[in-house]
DNA sequence: TATTGATATTGCACTATTACGATAAATATT
DNA sequence: AATATTTATCGTAATAGTGCAATATCAATA
């Protein structure tokens, strides 16, 4: 074994899990930190607050972008990232 | 590489991180569902309550009492778990 | 005290996450 | 068009998390 047995949760359940892993680690807790401060930014002004290296940032990203909690619009050469206010509702 | 660099990040970040991660689990979510619906129950209830096997529970129990989201009483052949108030406010 | 019952711990297999160098992809600038 | 800039993706090494059978622990009871 190994994997997560999500399948006999409820999806509520799961729902929540989901929303609380990916505020579980510290790099994205200070992603949401940052965005909540400055509102939007693009996504080189994190990789420089962040003591991680770019792919690493990029990755944390992705996963927020992924449960829904951030959103990111492509401006031209950046992609201006900023809070998803109807996730963060649930929370 | 691959643990978590929790160092570069503030202690408030972290223990949010903390917190959410134990959170981040569908069987701890439902083990506090289950807390919060009975107010305070034996390890057993849990157990039989859960899909998973007698270890695993014991593990997820471990980890939100470390955590100090719930705290257990022993008395005397059985452990009784309920969720610590203080704990829950800081969600 | 031997047995039962409840919970924790150990050991192990398997899967997932984290981190980063190298590199790709795409737009902007020269 | 060549180059620089920005972000994403790939590949991979290291660590962490999940799940369970077997077993240990410890109180209750026969």
């Amino acid at each position: 074994m190994g994997a997560t047995k999500r399948e006999h949760f409820t999806d509520k359940q799961n729902a929540i899990a989901t929303l609380a892993k990916a505020l579980g680690h510290p790099a994205r807790v200070a992603i949401m930190d940052y965005l909540l401060k400055v509102d939007a930014c693009i996504c080189g002004d994190i990789v420089t607050e962040l003591p991680l290296a770019q792919p690493t940032v990029s990755q944390h990203l992705k996963e927020l972008k992924n449960t829904g909690l951030i959103k990111g619009n492509i401006e031209g050469n950046t992609i201006c990232y900023f809070i998803d206010e109807k996730a963060l509702d649930k929370l």
